[in-house]
RNA sequence: GCCCCCGUAUCCCAAUCGGCAGAGGAAGCCGCCUUAAAAGCGGCGUGGUGUGGGUUCGAGUCCCACCGGGGGCACCA
């Protein structure tokens, strides 16, 4: 049991500990001074929002915890990387809001609660209540008067009032359709929750399909908002998330284009991205599963089309999503015209488009289309070459070309070789005629809110034969979820909620007359997609949130999470931050200025998990190196966003460094206050240059070359001391403090002790940033180097403001240059004083 | 297949505007301390920046191609 060897010699260092060494010097008792500052702080609060401050407002935002049993390495790294801009922001001047409370709907305290026959509440409140005393005992900087938990009814009340909210703009609506089904969870999932090799990403079974009538908001109507969106915050967020976005957002530019049926009125519109190539349609595919198809399909096709419907249905999502598969088909036994050549061409039924992706229904263009070209290989179907691109025609090669070339075989087109023009001159031949228009298409669908689950927010709707959808009355929020538990809890298919007929059965708040409840419960994300707004005002029953406070503290200025919730919630958050604004609710159009992501803990190059036998306890951890170390550690083991293999990393080692620093402390001789002016130069200089880069580096999340900086200080301090100026000398004190300052942001327990060993009160937290003096960042000298050709020859110690001139000459009359250029002739001086001079001959 | 990011010492990682490749840590090695070991303290930097081109007086940094790793999207028309 390495677990327990590992705490069976922490106990023998802290007894160690507690001993003194033989010089008579203390040693640094990590548990002692844990033990000694929390109930400080508890006391001091440094860390409360004042909403009346008249100091310039921050909102720091980290992702809250699902309350799954106790804290783990991951919330440690994000907390860590979190609490250095928080504390960082207070020292700065600033009003900090930075709040913490639980995503506490949810299927694993379900899942607990059929297992151990209770209700999902025991476990979610046990878990917040060890997650929270763990976030205390870590010296998070949260303000706790702000907690908050979604699966409070003070919280879901606002939760429904948002919903119908939403569904008043029209954003909210039922449909009936296809939809992803966890038979393993027994329930819906939104796209986002299937993993690209069609399982569901909870819990790992293959994910099904359904008919189900569900609840959907309307993200598609912000498609393009939500898209355009990202460009402000190319610079702030971190790259990957803004990529991760736009390929989920999937805009694309193409064009409508209507086919006339045969006996049909409406003719049928397809989208296209490549117009230009509209003459080299040589048949039309719908979606199989799509209305379309049903209804146009002949009587005398009919039989072969709904066999071929069956034998899809019985596809598995995991077949489907192989891209390699063959071409599956049936032809309906109708013909389409094409617009501009009036050539009638055959409609045919397929799996491969999808019914729910721009039209439904596509122009197939197998020459300069792969998926086309298979198709009409498997049922030999003409192919015609409109764009000659130089390579061999795709008839022969069977490998379709999407690339430029001259177009031929198509009309007006021919000898144009460009295909920007070619798009454009056809959608004005459309736009001309009547037959089609530019356009532009989503691949992001509508959000699918239904779950039938307990566990989560009541979708505060009520059923009636008569009225149809019946909002509950605002004063009847919130639709509190009825007392089931255990058993009850079971999956069978349809939400627990059916069975609690008592709560099920009411009045019509419209008609009086007997009506259901909707039995389905929300997505945990939606939840989350408003908690930072509850934050604001999280005890008020008289709104969700106050729009003053929202327009004084928002949008977030940074948000930390996890590259887990890259597309989901953040696109969610920012759907419901649009749409408050449309409502009126806030004044901003995007929740998060700034959003950085941390990496994983991982161990040994892979993720931990039970069955690698590779986890790491924080606890564990915690208990051997104290909470400085593990924080100090993480956050200097790599920039935030990479991930951090713990078996690369020392927390011994940053023990053994919280241990230097603090011994600085105990050596400083001075008395507080001590006129710094008159102390060792050199030393101020690297301090104040320190205390300069901390700043530079803070505000640009490079949290771990702080920490190397500080560290750099420390030894400067440690050699000052013993082999220096001396204990006595101020500038010693004034390297300390900043030490202590700086230190706080990452190990907040040591910097403590330091600040009261260096005859301060607490706290540390709260003392004034070091004020950088701008004359000690200027170097006394600097190192010019001299290059010929680039390579160093000489150096020269020179004044800072040396002249360009002064600087070449006296480059030139170095003897080693002069030595270098060996007589030739020299063709260019390049100098950049008062750092380098090149000399090029 | 399309789109993003990253390759620096044995390892984790630094390197404002293109300007001396090395700040910090880990490991290792050498001392000091110790009866000894561990811990502690002090010291030592070993690669030329994945590869090949290009631009430039000068490239880890900018451009192109390739290789390797990571991530997002994906029968999305």
């Amino acid at each position: 049991m390495p677990g327990a060897a590992r705490r069976e010699s922490a106990r023998e260092n802290e007894m160690s500990e507690q001993q003194t060494t033989e010089t008579g010097a203390e040693t640094y008792d990590v548990q002692a001074v844990q033990d000694k500052w929390l109930p400080v702080w508890d006391q001091l609060q440094p860390f409360r929002a004042d909403d009346d401050s008249p100091r310039e407002k921050k909102y720091a935002l980290t992702m809250f915890p699902y309350p799954s049993g106790d804290l783990h390495m991951g919330h440690a790294e994000v907390f860590a990387i979190h609490d250095v801009i928080a504390r960082y922001w207070w020292f700065r001047g600033f009003e900090v809001l930075n709040p913490m409370g639980w995503d506490s709907f949810g299927l694993p305290a379900e899942n607990a609660a059929i297992r151990n026959d209770e209700h999902p509440a025991t476990y979610t409140y046990a878990n917040i209540e060890t997650q929270l005393h763990s976030m205390q005992r870590y010296a998070t900087s949260f303000d706790w008067s702000r907690r908050l938990h979604t699966s409070d009814p003070e919280y879901y009340r606002w939760t429904q009032w948002l919903f119908l909210k939403i569904r008043e703009r029209g954003l909210a609506y039922r449909k009936n359709s296809p939809v992803n089904w966890c038979p393993q969870d027994q329930t819906v999932l939104a796209n986002e929750q299937v993993l690209a090799d069609g399982t569901c990403e909870r819990c790992g079974a293959e994910v099904t399909k359904r008919e189900l009538t569900q609840w959907y908001f309307k993200t598609t109507d912000y498609a393009q908002e939500l898209y355009d969106g990202l460009d402000a915050l190319q610079d702030t967020w971190i790259g990957k998330v803004v990529n991760a976005q736009r390929n989920w957002i999937g805009r694309s530019e193409g064009a409508h284009v209507d086919f006339v049926l045969d006996g049909r009125d409406e003719p049928v519109t397809v989208y296209t991205t490549r117009p230009d190539t509209l003459h080299g349609a040589t048949f039309m595919v719908v979606a199989a599963d799509a209305g379309l198809a049903a209804e146009v399909v002949t009587d005398e096709q009919r039989p072969a089309y709904e066999a071929y419907v069956e034998e899809i249905r019985k596809a598995s999502d995991i077949d489907r999503l192989a891209t390699d598969r063959p071409k599956t088909g049936v032809f309906l036994g109708v013909h389409a015209t094409n617009p501009v050549n009036g050539e009638r061409i055959p409609v045919w039924a397929a799996d491969y488009v999808l019914a729910d992706y721009g039209t439904g229904a596509i122009m197939a263009v197998p020459a300069h289309d792969q998926r086309d070209l298979d198709f009409a290989r498997k049922f030999d179907l003409p192919v015609r070459m409109v764009v000659d691109t130089g390579e061999e025609d795709p008839a022969s090669s069977y490998v379709a070309t999407t690339g430029d070339g001259t177009y031929v075989n198509s009309g007006a087109l021919d000898g144009i070789a460009d295909k920007a023009t070619g798009i454009r001159t056809t959608i004005e031949q459309l736009q001309a005629a009547g037959t089609g228009e530019g356009t532009v298409n989503f691949r992001l669908r509508d959000w699918l809110l239904s779950r039938q689950r307990y566990w989560g927010c009541p979708i505060p709707i009520i059923h009636c034969e008569a009225c149809g959808e019946v909002p509950v009355p605002e004063d009847q929020l919130p639709v509190e979820l009825p007392e089931l538990r255990g058993a009850d809890l079971k999956p069978k298919g349809t939400s627990p909620l059916g069975a609690a007929t008592e709560w099920v059965e009411v009045d019509c708040p419209s008609c009086g007359g007997p009506a259901r409840r909707d039995t389905d419960t929300m997505d945990t994300f939606v939840d989350s997609s408003w908690y930072f707004f509850r934050y604001l005002s999280p005890h008020d029953d008289t709104q969700a949130f106050d729009t003053a406070l929202a327009n004084a503290w928002g949008p977030v200025d940074l948000y930390i999470g996890g590259d887990e919730h890259a597309v989901l919630h953040l696109l969610y958050a920012r759907f419901f931050t649009k749409v408050l604004r449309d409502i009126g609710l806030i004044d901003w159009d995007e929740p998060f200025s700034a959003y950085l992501s941390q990496g994983k803990v991982i161990n040994n190059g892979r993720k931990m998990s039970k069955s690698l036998g590779n986890g790491i306890s924080l606890g564990d951890q915690l208990d051997e190196f104290g909470v400085d170390a593990v924080r100090l550690t993480l956050v200097f083991a790599s920039p935030p966003e990479d991930n951090i293999d713990w078996a690369d990393v020392s927390p011994a080692g940053s023990l053994r460094f919280l241990q230097r620093a603090w011994r600085l402390a105990n050596d400083v001789t001075s008395e507080p206050g001590a006129d710094v002016t008159t102390g060792d130069r050199a030393l101020r200089q690297l301090t104040h240059r320190t205390v300069h880069e901390a700043e530079v580096l803070v505000e640009s999340y490079r949290f771990n070359v702080v920490i190397a900086r500080v560290m750099e200080l420390v030894n400067a301090t440690r050699k000052a001391i013993d082999s220096g100026c001396g204990p006595a000398d101020p500038a010693v004190r004034e390297a300390a403090e900043a030490v202590a300052i700086v230190l706080s942001l990452v190990a907040p327990y040591t910097a403590e002790e330091m600040w009261e060993r260096l005859g301060h009160r607490p706290t540390v937290a709260r003392a004034d940033w070091p004020v950088v003096d701008p004359a000690l960042l200027v170097e006394d000298s600097v190192t010019a180097i001299v290059q010929i050709q680039g390579k160093v020859k000489a150096r020269l110690e020179v004044s800072p403001d040396i002249t360009e001139a002064d600087l070449e000459a006296l480059a030139l009359a170095d003897p080693g240059v002069v030595a270098a250029i060996d007589g030739r002739p020299v063709r260019k001086v390049v100098v950049r004083a008062p750092k380098l001079v090149n000399v090029v001959v």
